[in-house]
DNA sequence: CGGGGGCTTGAGGCCACTCAACGATAGTGG
DNA sequence: CCACTATCGTTGAGTGGCCTCAAGCCCCCG
């Protein structure tokens, strides 16, 4: 539980693209590309923040720690995410990859020279910070006053949005990952999808349950009380 | 419980001076004040964000509701925070006056205005945004994964950095309040309070029991525990 | 075929919630 | 000055939702 693998996640150069940070012509910024193995560590809380990162295909997993082994996840990053961005020089969080995970990056010090000078990547910096703090917003109403059946549905909401393809939806997380994003323990987060199971809201398909179709959003959408 | 009295929220320009706003020579930014009375709102979830506020004395509460009326407390905002800073045109959570609030006020466009050519502004922007991004991290932690002993004495902790004068805080919120911050019920928050006292880790004055002496820190630190 | 990881399910326990009573204080009006 | 009321905080008793611990299943992989 607490032996931590150490690799090599020095990132080495490997192609240009773009990190949505482009102003109009102003692509100047460089970008190379990196590839995690499934559950290693990308960057870790306290370490300083070298780089910026946006998700090419994967997910990674971004997450608190209490001294006792308690972890508190607060985002998931899925295609297209950005994470990792710093204002001052340490990350916030310890960032991993739930499956095997491409990503582009960018060396901070660079942005930042960038957004000195360009007032729309600059613009798009806050625009992306404010994003991030409206999910921890939302996401603080969510544990501090849901219940379990409440959170589990909000969360295939959530997900259904961001990465369901042709009516399913591929869970890249386990159900403890799932637990600890929601403030649960994974047998409840079980529980409760078995419950929405039962009552036709949802099904499964594939050999592990991590395939699910929602079959009622409608229905869904209830157990997560609007605001 | 659900009554809400409707009060004149218009601010009247009063007086000019610094938001926090102002880089170095450049003041242009126009300030005025306005005061609240306890239990006001000052605006709700989902107006449109036409000031920006700072506290000059009193607290707010700034807080999102579910439907049937369960209540999340994402921050309180004390003398010389600065809140309803939105990204989008609309606020995301409703801020109240806790007691009688003064605030220095700026209307958010003129703002906006400002940023788009002062880098130093912007950049205030950005590092204000997170800040609060990184309490908001913290405090999912808080919500998701700490007892209801740990969460009141993380409050107690934070309140005491923030509010404390000549060794004494005074907490101008109700225990409702801070059990909605918490995400806990008042009783709750009124149990572990009394056994901290009875711990001797605190001590209350004063004759209701707002006003609170922080008896030893570091035993009070170890409650809530280190990341 | 044995072992391990991930998921589900059951049984029992505990922590926080619910409901209720009570005390203290402040404000109000007779 | 004293009811009377409203608000706020504390405390107790009992409940319940989620947690804890455990067993068992399935699938994959050696």
């Amino acid at each position: 539980m607490f032996v931590r693998i150490t690799t090599d996640r020095t990132p080495r150069p490997n192609s240009l693209s773009d990190l949505g940070m482009t102003s109009g012509s102003n692509s100047i910024v460089s970008l190379s590309e990196f590839t995690y193995k499934k559950g290693t560590e990308i960057f870790g809380e306290k370490e300083p923040a070298e780089y910026v990162y946006q998700v090419k295909c994967g997910a990674v997993r971004s997450y608190k720690l209490l001294s006792d082994g308690r972890r508190q996840i607060g985002a998931f990053h899925l295609a297209g995410d950005i994470f990792g961005l710093e204002n001052c020089g340490a990350h916030r969080f310890t960032a991993e990859a739930v499956v095997e995970t491409t990503v582009r990056l960018i060396r901070r010090q660079r942005l930042e020279q960038v957004a000195e000078t360009d007032a729309i990547v600059s613009r798009n910096l806050l625009s992306m910070t404010t994003s991030n703090l409206q999910h921890a917003e939302n996401h603080m109403l969510l544990l501090g006053r849901k219940t379990s059946l409440e959170k589990v549905a909000a969360f295939l909401l959530e997900m259904d949005g961001r990465l369901s393809a042709a009516g399913v939806m591929a869970l890249p997380m386990s159900r403890l990952d799932i637990a600890d994003y929601l403030g649960l323990r994974l047998e409840t987060v079980s529980r409760a999808l078995s419950r929405l199971h039962e009552a036709r809201i949802l099904d499964f398909i594939g050999h592990n349950q991590r395939e699910i179709v929602l079959l009622d959003r409608r229905r869904l959408a209830r157990f997560d009380l609007p605001s």
